[in-house]
Formats: structure tokens, sequence, C-alpha cells
RNA sequence: GGGCCCGUAGCUCAGCCAGGUGGAGCACCCGGCUGAUAACCGGGGGGUCGGGGGUUCAAAUCCCCCCGGGCCCA
């Protein structure tokens, strides 16, 4: 016969997770999970693939992943054939850097150079592949059940293949180009760089106001402001706004335009104090105007640029809140200047500076010369060309390379684009069709969307997925889009896709049969994982549009302008749809101020750390119940706090589990089917609450609103479980026999404990196996392997009841209150009173209390609960009351005393009438006196024996008036408790029995013998003596003196043993 | 500089969408309880609901501005 086991010891997480861990690998658990799905409705989800440059992951991605994990395992619980290959980013510029530190490289040309690129991608992939295979040991450690056998590379050549096929693809729609670019260029390393490449630093620069002589005009000057000096060989034209006032302004014999807003800021820091401000007028009206270059006679390139000097319109990117209101624009060395200039028609666009920062030939006197070392040059130039207006300095966060800190330079380039600007309608009416949780993730997409830009494909790198496109000498162009194709043009399968292999490929060129190769760029590592949604499957013609339209994802706030606007490009592109139909959106785990986590911050808390001091569920438990679209605070203490709940449950199926099993409790005969008949209202209410539970956190994961499922099973656990119904069913629990009403709590226990665990399986599935082997295993017929083999839980709707759900608040409100009384007048819990009175005026409050009566008699300790209407309080109150003599004096005279001495013998009356109508009438010495609430200071009170405690809905009176036959049961109750305390300090089980002294002093040894039989029964006694003398001198295991009442006792116990 | 999110007790957060007497947990102090006890129960101190303005009979809640933090971008 089946019957419950038994969950045993404290909770220890790391005892617990590394034997489940153990029986997973063991038993194949993950295998199994997926088989019992297989060929099931599929939910086809997608890992979002981290970047694997370090070897641990951050506590922030272990909450993604387990994130993923909890969501999955509920899909799976509901009948889901879930896809769940994870995946890793294995490409780019981050691990390139760590190789070049590694093989101590300074220069990009040293990989040519001194290594060999073949040796650089080897090394490449090497620490991609070890970092790879540290992360899946942690995310595996997590407990997250992903296919972890294989997961998605970015680096392997089907994956880099079906890339291939989107370019094409694009490229067959036209949209893949090739054009100028403004990038970062990082001048000691000779390389473009990609925004997540740069940082911020202070520096401190030159802050110069130029003059630009306005053509035709006799010492009128347009005046600009800059930072970077350097760029002014390259200037092109001047910016203004517009809708701004601008000024012209006689500073000595010059007339200076600027903008009204900066004039003063201006002149202020130049120190021109004397300057008059001859004409205001519109922006607008600065439109077309044309300049000389200050420095034309020494800069050969201003030969050609001089035909664009002209003042042009550029509300965007002209502010008043620095500078002059005139923006000097050199397009070959900003993004702005760059787009106003296309926008302007300027096809040349000047770019006077090689790859190591030096100026070239066009620059004439400054040929050479490092840029930002020529500033100073140029400063003395511009003085010399009497057009340096002011000069002074700036401290301001300027751009430098990540890796050497040196200021990087904005330069252009030709890069290779996807010119996804002619698909913005598209993306705006895909991303419309998504639903995004929470909405706000929409908004930031749209915003993005609103601002779209061309995506810069190539990067003049090595670690990378290679664009596919090949040229002749003649100019001609072939875009490739799968190996076949690569070989049909006279190619030959390299031994993989990646630089150098790849670069030897040459192909014919089919328009003038010339040999071809491939242009040398490697794809932005964006792109690869933009392709993920079908490139994880394999090639996209052996996919059908379901296997690409991903079901859900889920990642941090900040990959909204990372991967879901990537996915969402690739998705328009390739098949016209966005590839996902639901996006989840979390948050990033800050540190316990509110910073972010970097181990230069020191207050970093890596995945290792955190699973080796509070251990996976733990963790896990903490990461969850986190708002899921909010930033948390990590703190130590707050996982520690999640261990303790944690604790918690696991004691609730101790106690459980330990009588159960001691009674030999077997479910399937003792069910809750042949309980009906012995329930109780608390076993009525647990039903409905574990219920109502399992709806409200089946709700919520259908919303993905993972932090409110998991915080109501918490609080369940915790609240209603381990606080109150097992508080409740104790007693009934304690009961030698099987009783019904005991094997009812037991049926009703195990039913809704079985419910939660299977829930919390999702979320803390170590604890939840654990507890499920122990436990439940073996009570159950075709039990399964593991808890993660079983459905999710249903709602038996019959068992809800909101109104039981309502009193039992109510009732646990009242208990707050008695609990609260019997404090005030010094009663333990442990003395029985005669009477709790509830007195209350609201229906519900009175209707709760009456139909649980003996549940809060129980609670209560009482003999009876009796409830009254709120007026009766009356009954049990009595006033003191003072004469005012300051206020009856003046009015009454000499009558005052004989006032005076009225009241203070007639209290009750005069307090009554003048609470109720406000005065208490009464005639001395024949005349007729009215009191009034000012006449008398009325103090209210409880008579004595009640202690009276009030609540919004009413009070609560405990009687405290005690019988003696109350104060012997209290006395025995109290004496139970030392000789539990005592069993349990010498260790004995809970089914042992002992034998029993109990010496005490005369007035007492009559009290307590009267409750013989209850001691004994209680405390597992098998001979019991109470006596007032010590015992003669036999062995006792244990002995001890208590206080019981104010005098001493001793308690003498020890085992029993049969004779 | 822009977009989105967050700001409520010492700490972490609910409450806000659908306005009606500000809550929980943790921490602290006092008392109690104890056969799941590193637990639990009761009481206490603790709040300009980030600041200011507006709408309203009524604002933590709705609207506007500002400040601080986060993410993304410039």
């Amino acid at each position: 016969m089946p019957s419950v086991g038994r969950v045993e010891g404290q909770y220890d997480p790391h005892r617990v997770e590394e034997w489940v861990k153990g029986f997973w690998e063991k038993k194949h658990v993950y295998k199994l999970v997926k088989e019992k799905n297989r060929g099931g409705k599929r939910f086809n989800f997608i890992d979002g693939p981290p970047y694997p440059s370090g070897a641990v992951p951050h506590i922030g991605t272990a909450w993604n992943k387990v994130l993923k994990d909890a969501i999955l395992r509920y899909k799976r619980m509901r009948g889901y054939d879930v896809f769940d290959r994870p995946g890793y980013d294995c490409h780019g510029l981050p691990i390139e850097v760590k190789v070049e530190q590694k093989l101590g490289i300074r220069v990009k040309r040293e990989i040519e150079e001194k290594i060999g690129v073949e040796k650089f991608i080897e090394e490449c992939r090497g620490l991609a592949l070890r970092n790879v295979e540290s992360l899946t040991h942690w995310f595996k450690e997590l407990g997250v059940f992903m296919d972890w056998e294989n997961p998605y590379l970015t680096l392997r050549d089907e994956y880099i293949e079906a890339g291939w096929w989107l370019i094409k693809k694009a490229a067959d729609q036209g949209l893949l180009d090739r054009e100028e670019r403004v990038v970062y260029w990082c001048p000691r390393c000779s390389t473009t760089l990609a925004e997540y490449e740069i940082e911020h630093a202070d520096l401190i620069d030159p802050s110069i106001y130029v003059k630009f002589p306005v053509r035709g005009r006799e010492r009128e000057y347009l005046l600009i402001w800059t930072t970077t000096p350097w760029t002014l060989p390259a200037n092109t034209f001047i910016m203004a706004h517009p809708e701004e006032t601008y000024v012209r302004v006689r500073v000595g014999g010059d007339t200076l335009i600027l903008a009204k807003a900066r004039l003063k800021n201006v002149m202020e820091e130049a120190d021109v104090k004397d300057y008059v401000v001859l004409e205001e007028f519109p922006g607008e009206a600065l439109a077309g105007i044309e300049y000389d270059h200050p420095l034309r006679d020494l800069v050969p390139l201003q030969e050609k640029l001089s035909r664009y000097h002209r003042v042009v319109m550029a509300p965007e990117f002209v502010t008043m809140h620095e500078g002059t209101g005139l923006v000097h624009g050199a397009p070959g060395h900003g993004r702005e200047d760059f787009e106003v200039a296309r926008r302007e028609g300027i096809d040349y666009i000047a770019s006077p500076v090689d790859d190591e920062g030096r100026f070239t030939e066009e620059a004439g006197k400054y040929a050479g010369m490092y840029v930002r070392k020529a500033n100073d040059v140029i400063i003395e130039d511009l003085r010399a060309a009497g057009a340096l207006f002011h000069e002074g300095s700036i401290l301001h966060k300027y751009p430098v390379c990540w890796r050497c800190k040196t200021p990087v330079l904005m330069r252009t380039t030709k890069q290779w684009i996807l010119r996804v600007t002619k698909l913005r309608d598209k993306l705006v009416e895909e991303a419309g069709k998504v639903e995004w949780i929470p909405g706000w993730a929409l908004d930031r997409l749209m915003h993005m969307l609103e601002n779209l830009q061309d995506w810069v494909l190539s990067r003049q790198r090595y670690w990378g997925s290679p664009l596919p496109v090949w040229e002749c000498p003649e100019g001609h162009r072939v875009v490739v889009g799968s190996l076949r194709e690569l070989e049909e043009l006279g190619g030959e399968r390299p031994k993989e896709l990646h630089k150098p292999w790849i670069d030897r490929v040459v192909l014919k060129c089919p328009v003038c049969g010339r040999p071809m190769r491939r242009v040398p760029d490697v794809l932005d590592v964006w792109f690869d994982s933009a392709i993920a949604f079908y490139a994880a499957k394999g090639h996209p013609e052996k996919l059908s549009i379901e296997d690409v339209i991903l079901d859900f994802i889920v990642e941090g706030h900040d990959q909204t302008r990372g991967w879901f606007f990537s996915l969402l490009r690739a998705g328009v592109l390739g098949f016209s749809r966005a590839p996902y139909r639901k996006v989840l959106v979390h948050g990033f785990v800050l540190d316990e101020h509110g910073r972010e986590m970097h181990k230069s911050l020191g207050n970093y808390v890596g995945t290792d750390e955190a699973i080796e001091k509070m251990g996976r569920d733990p963790l896990r438990l903490w990461v969850l119940q986190n708002t899921v679209w909010e930033d948390p605070r990590f703190s130590w203490r707050w996982v520690e706090e999640a261990r303790r709940d944690l604790a918690i449950a696991w004691n609730t199926f101790v106690f459980a589990s330990t009588y159960m099993s001691l009674d030999g409790y077997d479910p399937s005969s003792h069910g809750l089917g042949e309980a009906a008949g012995s329930l109780r209202i608390e076993d009525r209410w647990m039903l409905s609450r574990i219920n109502s539970l399992v709806k409200k956190v089946t709700e919520n994961m259908e919303r993905y609103h993972v932090h409110e499922a998991v915080r109501a099973l918490r609080r369940f656990i915790v609240e209603d479980v381990s606080h109150w119904y097992i508080r409740l069913i104790r007693p009934r629990v304690w009961v030698e026999e099987n009783t019904g009403d005991k094997l009812a709590a037991y049926a009703v226990l195990y039913h809704a404990l079985w419910k939660w665990l299977l829930m919390a399986s999702a979320f803390t599935p170590f604890l939840a196996e654990k507890i499920y082997q122990d436990m439940y295993r073996p009570s159950l017929r075709d039990a399964r392997e593991s808890i993660h083999l079983y459905e999710w839980p249903g709602v038996d709707e019959e068992y809800i009841d909101r109104e039981l759900e309502e009193k039992m608040d109510t009732i646990r409100d009242i208990y707050e209150a008695v609990a609260a009384a019997r404090m005030k007048a010094g009663l333990k819990l442990r003395q029985p009173v005669r009477r709790v009175v509830v007195f209350t005026s609201d229906p519900a409050v009175a209707e709760a209390a009456e139909s649980m009566k003996d549940l809060l008699a129980r609670l209560a300790n009482a003999r009876s609960i009796e409830v009254r209407p709120v007026e009766r309080l009356e009954e049990i109150m009595e006033y003191s009351v003072e004469p005012v003599p300051r206020s009856l004096g003046p009015r009454y005279r000499k009558l005052t005393p004989l006032i005076t001495r009225y009241i203070e013998e007639n209290p009750e009356p005069v307090a009554r009438d003048i609470l109720s109508r406000g005065e208490h009438r009464l005639v001395l010495q024949g005349r007729e006196i009215t009191l009034t609430r000012g006449d008398v200071k009325i103090t209210p009170r409880y008579i004595e024996g009640y202690s009276v405690v009030e609540k919004p809905w009413g009070s609560v009176a405990v009687d405290t008036r005690l019988t003696e036959e109350e104060i012997a049961e209290g006395a025995a109750r109290d004496i139970v408790r030392r000789i539990q305390v005592m069993r349990k300090e010498l260790g004995i089980s809970l089914d042992d029995y002992i034998d029993t002294v109990i010496a005490l002093p005369e007035k007492l040894a009559e009290l307590v013998a009267r409750h013989r039989d209850y001691i004994a029964g209680e405390t597992r006694s098998k001979t019991i003596e109470i006596t007032t003398a010590e015992p003669s001198g036999e062995a006792w295991d244990i002995v001890r003196e208590w206080e019981i009442m104010g005098e001493k006792i001793t308690i003498y116990i020890r085992k029993h043993r049969e004779e």
C-alpha cells in the first residue's frame, strides 16, 4: 500500500540542489520532459544569444535565463512542445580585443603583420567556444532546462550561410548599397569603432570663437564656436536655426552675426563689454549668405570647398545651449554635418585625415601633422589672419577608444548599408501587430522607427561573418546567397567561411569573366543575432513560415534597440513580417544603491558567487519575484529573505510529511472524496484558497506577469499554509487515532500542497523535485520519474468560496484583536478564558464571527464567543466624572459644592445623560440645574474584568475573570508545554513514550491533578505522578525546575521502557 | 540634448490603469508563543507618497513642469 514519504532535516539548498542535479542527470529528466510533449501544440521560442566575452554570467543574465526557464517550464506543463534552443553570439570586436590583449597586439595592422589572420581567427574561435562552454555550465547549474546539447552558434558555417541568404534577398530588393559614412575612428588602432567601443572621458580641449568673413561685406563676420579646431580645414558650410532670432552686433570696427540667445554668454566669455546690437532678424534670413574661409590660403582643399561656403538651415542640430547659434559644418567629421550635406546636395565630402590621424596633402600647411597636435598651429594661424575672436578652453566629455583611451576622430569612409529606411512603413505596421509586455516597449521602438537610419552592415575587422559580396576589376558585383551559388560561380568551397579562408575564394565574373574577389569586410554582429529566428533552425529554404515566426521572446529593455529591433528589421527584410508575436521585456539588476553593477566599481555579483552563497532556488525565487520590467536592486539580504521563505515552505512539507508518514497516510484510500463529510470550515477555506491561488497564478503566467505569480505562491505557502492553516489543524494532527477529522486535514493538506508544489516546480525546480521524490512519489500509484513530468494543476471551481475566504480574513482580524486584548491583560494564550465578546454593527463581521464561532473559540482559547451590537459596549463601560469648578462656580456660586458632591455621588447617570442627550438635569434646594458638557470632565473606561481592544469595525472584549477551573486548565497546559520542551531536549522521537513525575507545592498540586489525564495524553506519558514530595531515587533522563504561577515546580522525565 | 521606465516608512516594494481615512515584508525595541522553529504571534516607534503647479467636493492615484536614478540613443 503506498503511503506518504518523509521530507527530513532542515532546508539546506546546496544539499537539495546537488542531489537533484545528480538525479536529473542520471535519469535524463530533461529528455523525458521534452519527449512528453513531442508532437503537441508548438510554442516557438528562441533564446536571445548572450555574448560569450566572459566565463561566468552576470547575475542579470542569470535572471534572464531563469525567467525564460520559468516560462518555458510553465508552457511545457501546459502541454506545449517547446522549441527551447539556446544560442550564443560569438563574433565581434570584444572577443577580438581580448585576443589582441592575449597576443600582445597593439595596433590593428599587427594582426596581419605579426600573427597572421588564420592564427588570430583560431584564437578568437577558441576563446568564444571556451566561454560558451563555461556559460553553458552555469546556466545548467541554475536549473535552466534548455537544449544545451545543441545551441545555435553564430560562428558556424550553416549559420553564416543562412545570413547570406538574407543579404542576397535584400540585394534582390535593391536594398544593399555602398556609400560614404562618417564613422568613429581610433587613430592609434587605425580602425573604425562601433558605438559600443566608445567610452566618454573628461578631456580639456580648446574652445575657440572664429570669425568667418561674409562675402562682399566689409568687416562683417559669421561667428562660430568649435572645440575641434582641426576640423576647420574641412569646413564646408555653416548651419543656423531658421526659427531663432539672430543679431548683427558691432564690436570695435567689426560686425558679428550670431544668435541673440547666445549673445550675452559669448560676450561674457570673451570678456567684451562694449558691443552694440545693430539689428535683430530671424535665422531664416541668413539662408544662402556666402562666406570665405579664413585659412583658404593655407589649405588647398578649400579651393574645392569654397563654392559650398554658405549658411544653411539645420534646426535639428543648432542649439541655443552652447556656442553662437552658428555651427561650423564639416561633413567629413560629423554625422549631423554629413546629413545636412546630403540634404543640401553637397557631393564633395572633405575628410583630409589618414588612417593614423594625420592631415593629408589636401590640408596643405598641416599635411603630416597629427590632427590634435595641429590644433595649436591652426589657432595661431587664425589669430594671424585676424579671424580669432576668442580663445579659451573647455572641460567636456569626449569619446575615446575603450581600449587605448585615445580620443577618437570622426572620419568619412565607404560602408555597406541596408536601406531599411525604405521599409519604414512596413516596420511600423509590423511592430504594431506584436503584443508588447509592458506596452511602453512599443513606444520605445516606435520612437526609434521615427528616427530610422539605414543599417551600416560592414566592419573592417576579422572575427565576423563575411560580407558575401564579390567584385571584379570592372566593378561588376555579385551577392552570394549560399554555398551552392558560390560553387556555381566557379568558387571552391573553402575550409570554412571565416576570414582568411573565404577571402581566398575567387569567382568568375558572370558579366565579363574576369576574376572576382570578395569585399574584405565582415558583418556587424547585430546582423548575426538578427537572423537567429530562422538561422537557429537552418537554412530558410527548408523552413515553413510557422518555424520562422516566434510565439514569444523575452530580453532586457536594452534590447529594444538591440535584438528586438534587429530581429524586426531582419524579419521584414526576409519575410515581410515581424518575426515574433509576443515580446516580454525584463529589467536590469542594479546594486543595492541603484547603480549599475561593474567589476570596476566593486559591486559586481556573479552567478557563481550567488549560487555558492545562497543556493540556486533562493536566487531563482529572488530574481523571479521582481517586477519583470523594472530594475531591481540586488542585495544579499533579499536573497537571504527568499531563502528563509523557502525554508518555511520546506518546513511546511516536513510537518505534513512527518505526521502523514507516521500515520501511514495513504491518499488514495483517504483522499478528498472520502474526507468530504468530515471537512471542517478551515478545510473548506484551504480548498478554496488553493484553487483561487491556482487560478491567480495561471492568469498571471498567461499574461507573463511572472512576478505576480511568484509572489502569490510565496505568500500562500508562508501565510496561508504555514502561519494559518497548519496552526489551525495542529491539534487535529496530534490525535493519535486515525480519526476522520484528522484524515480530512491530511487529505486537504496533501491536496493543497501538491497543487502548490506542481506550480512551484516551474520556479524553484530543485526544491520541488526533492520534495516530490521524498514525500509524494512514494504515495502515488504510477508515480512519474520526476515532478517535471506532470501537468500544470487545474482549478476546481466547485471548491472556490469567495465569501468564505473573506470571512476567514475577518476571523483573522478578530483573532488579532483578541491577542492584543489578552496581551493588555497579561493573559497568555495558553490560559483559557470564559468568553470573548465581539461588539460590532458591521453585518459582515457579525456574520463571520457568528458562523465561525467554534473556530474563533479555538483560536481565542475561549469557552464561548458572543456577538453583540456595538451599542451594548456600554454595558461593560463605566465613567469617572469630575466636576469642572471653573464652569460651575460663576453660575451657581454657593451651590457649587453641593453640585460637586452630587456629581461625585452619581457619576453614572450624569455621564450617560450628558453623553447621550448633551445634558443632565437635577433639582437642588428647589433650584433646577442643568449640567452640560463643559461642566464635567467625563473619562470612560471599561469595567473591571474585561480587556477591550477597538478596531475600525467594532470592539473585542476578553472576559478576564478566571474561575478556579480555568486556572487549573491553564496550569495544566503550562506544564504540558514544559514537558514538551524537555522531550525535545531529550531528543526522543515523536512517538516515544515517557514516564513523568511532577513535584509541586500543595496548592498547585490539587489544581494540576484535575487534568492528570490530559497532561499524560498530550505528553505521551505512560506513567505520570503528581506529588508534593521528591520522587524516590530512580534514574531520570532529565530533571528540570520551572516557575509556574509564581510557584516553583520540578519535572522529572525519562524515556519509557517496556518491562 | 532626446525617448521610455522608476522615485511611497531606515531598506525592498504593493497601492496608481478605473481618484474617496496610505499598506506589507525586512530591520529596530518591548512582550508572548514553541513536538515543522535559524520559525511564529501581539504591540510600538517610524511617511513633506521625490519637489512644485493644475484639474476636482476630494489626488500617492489624473494632467503639466522640475529634480534624482536606470536603459537606450544623440
